[in-house]
DNA sequence: AAGTCGGGGGC
DNA sequence: GCCCCAGACTT
């Protein structure tokens, strides 16, 4: 036990200490993945929380779970399936991996989560840092995380200087979490790692934010490196600023008999995996195009243009509106498909709305669908 | 080390 | 507008 007034064994144990008590009067303990060592729900809920903040994350993980209750019902369900459950919460790349990992837990591991925090970072989506975090909350083993809260702080508490993405921060980073591990004790509460890691996120999340940080409520105030040097608005070091290069393509709204024409876009890159709409360079023929894909079409009105922005590029997006032209009744059949090399579906709009499609893409689809719709058009924003 | 991957919150 | 968020992966 830890009684007031002694002497912590190590400055590290001081450091935790405070940040555990902390939590324990202040921190967060009802978030939906809270309160659990199902490690499919935690390692679910690192996943989603990737980049995405809390208040994102909520919504979707309960629907997912919904959907997929547990290891083995993920790991059958197809990836349209989950593709689908996922659509909206972008880096589609983490649900791709997030099924690849289930379906080999399901049959290398016989569906148990391993334990080892060595052996949870094999799994595809998974780096040091999540590994770290699930075999902390899932396994209560000891492992030091590193995310975007905890850079923050701990640039801010110990007056470390340069951007966290730069390769010499991040190790000094990670050496200050490896180092600030509470100690390993079975009988004191103190030094207890999940509390400690929770706090590390609650204090990231709800005091030691990026703008307008509540210092006066800080735990570390005493300690902090920034508070007493005035420097908290100027650390961490923002990242480097770059110029995003703007791309632009149209994207095709093509329908016969009140059906839209959507495309599987390839398993890599961008809107990986996801259904989208034909898509062709915006300067491109638009007739020219569709001939070559074997449909006639005639266009029939244009949607206001719009700008999506990317991590690393801006893509300015034309929807086209086009008309399939045909005698034939059946040019609804999989033989009247367009060739391609990627596959390709006729869809009802309201169904497409429902299956895996990129933010954008629904975007288009409900303009579409409010303008079909009885009553006023209303202009596109933009433009 | 730099680039590739979304979408949304908050200001 | 801009920056960032419970980052990982590829080149």
């Amino acid at each position: 036990m830890n009684t007031g007034g002694d002497i912590p064994d190590s400055v590290s144990d001081s450091f935790a200490i405070r940040l555990i008590q902390w939590q324990r009067q202040h921190g967060r303990h009802h978030l939906p993945w809270q309160n659990t060592r199902d490690a499919y729900r935690v390692w679910l809920s690192e996943i989603m929380l990737q980049q995405t903040q809390v208040g994102t994350v909520i919504p979707y993980y309960r629907r997912f779970l919904q959907c997929f209750p547990d290891m083995q019902s993920l790991a059958s369900a197809s990836l349209d399936e989950v593709m689908a459950q996922w659509s909206g919460l972008g880096y589609y790349s983490r649900a791709r991996n997030l099924h690849k990992a289930a379906r080999r837990i399901a049959g290398e591991h016989g569906g148990i989560f391993p334990e080892e925090v060595d052996a949870i970072r094999q799994l595809p989506g998974v780096g040091r840092s999540t590994a770290a975090a699930i075999a902390v909350f899932a396994f209560g083993k000891r492992a030091a995380i590193l995310d975007g809260n905890v850079k923050r702080i701990f640039s801010r508490c110990f007056g470390i200087e340069g951007y966290p993405g730069e390769k010499s921060v991040e190790t000094q980073l990670w050496q200050k979490a490896e180092a600030l591990l509470p100690v390993k004790d079975e009988n004191s509460m103190e030094c207890d790692i999940e509390t400690y890691t929770q706090a590390l996120m609650d204090l990231g999340a709800t005091l030691c934010t990026r703008a307008h940080p509540r210092c006066g409520s800080c735990p570390l105030r005493l300690e902090c490196i920034a508070f007493r040097d005035n420097r908290v608005g100027s650390l961490p070091t923002p990242r480097p600023r770059k110029i995003l290069p703007e791309r632009e393509v149209a994207l095709l709204l093509v329908v016969a008999q009140g059906r839209i024409l959507l495309e599987k876009r390839p398993g890599t890159g961008i809107w990986g995996a996801l259904w989208s709409l034909p898509e062709m360079q915006a300067n491109e023929n638009v007739i020219e195009y569709c001939m070559q894909l074997g449909i006639n079409v005639r266009p029939m009105s244009q949607m206001g243009a719009f700008t999506h922005t990317f991590t690393h590029f801006r893509l300015r997006i034309h929807p086209l509106i086009l008309q399939v032209i045909s005698r034939s009744p059946d040019h609804l059949s999989p033989a009247a498909l367009p060739q391609s090399g990627n596959q390709r579906i006729w869809m009802m709009p309201g169904d497409a709305l429902k299956a895996a499609i990129p933010s954008p893409v629904r975007k288009v689809l409900l303009q579409y669908t409010f303008q079909t719709e009885p009553h006023e058009i209303p202009a596109m924003a933009d433009d």
